[in-house]
DNA sequence: GCTTGACCTCAAGCCTCCTTGAGGTTGCAG
DNA sequence: CTGCAACCTCAAGGAGGCTTGAGGTCAAGC
């Protein structure tokens, strides 16, 4: 029982795999089920995980990290292959995505930290001067709406 | 019906705060009921949001671009006047918090970028040797479970 | 061979952040 | 004064990402 619930061929037990990875075994299922790891059956209808699901699951965490839906780190994943370690080639064409992602993301938080930190030197945060209110930047991000309160007609209020 | 549906006060209705905010009355009425905005209401109880009321959406709107919940971003608006301008010592108060956890959303993605760059060097995304897994920086950040790959006795994969 | 814990499959529930809809009221233009 | 858009409330629904629970099976230690 201490022993790891793991196959001559290494391959993992969800259990083990959970311990692993740190989420729960649901979170696991709830991944296959999205098509994010794979697994094979025992006769027992058992699953049993290869190792690279560890990878996989590596990283959708990292990926959730960096705000990726789910959805979006499937088909980054699709991009590799599920039974063995990528190539560096493969993981490549994978990260540069990301890295385009992650260097996105840090922008917008640097614009917003610099809005941020001018509005404190302004002290004002006026309507019309204080570029917190919709910069005109955060387009295609999260969320509904135009955010359009940039160049509107307003007094200072 | 062109002229925006104003007080003589300045006082805004909700959908006219919601077309300047660009989110939909919905969701004001939400962030109402959450006590991110307030309003009063005239004797028809139809809500008249304060002209503040604007720069409370574009704040918590930003806030969430920066990952915070709507619970944190109450917090921090609750050390801000309901009813007039923040003084610019009350902005640089609830600055200071925001800043600093852009820096550290900021330094997280960049310690990830690193990683992932590593693991495009190393080519190899050895379970091992690979940064990937389990950085553990990773603690305390969103979502449940421990993440402890990194030093686990795994043969290469 | 039995017990016990890990596993299985649904189905339902939960949390956040909203949207949608039903059914009814308000308020401004004409 | 009427008509219609905008507003109101309350209840339900929905997406994303899981967890929980019921009811049942599998497999390893004794």
């Amino acid at each position: 029982m201490l022993a790891a619930m793991t196959d001559r061929d290494g391959r993992l037990a969800i259990g083990e795999l959970a311990a692993r990875s740190g989420l729960a075994p649901s979170a696991l299922r709830y991944y296959e089920e999205m098509g994010l790891i794979h697994s094979e059956r025992t006769t027992g209808n058992q699953r049993r995980y290869p190792r690279t699901a560890l990878r996989r699951v590596a990283f959708v965490r990292a990926a959730q990290q960096v705000g990726l839906s789910l959805e979006e780190v499937r088909a980054a994943l699709d991009r590799l292959p599920v039974d063995r370690a990528p190539s560096a080639t493969e993981w490549n064409a994978v990260a540069r995505t990301w890295q385009l992602r992650i260097d996105a993301r840090i922008g917008e938080l640097e614009r917003l930290k610099e809005r941020l930190t001018g509005c404190i030197g302004c002290g004002c945060l006026s309507l019309r001067k204080c570029r917190l209110y919709n910069p005109g930047d955060a387009a295609g991000s999260q969320g509904p709406g135009a955010r359009y309160l940039e160049g509107d007609p307003l007094p200072e209020s």
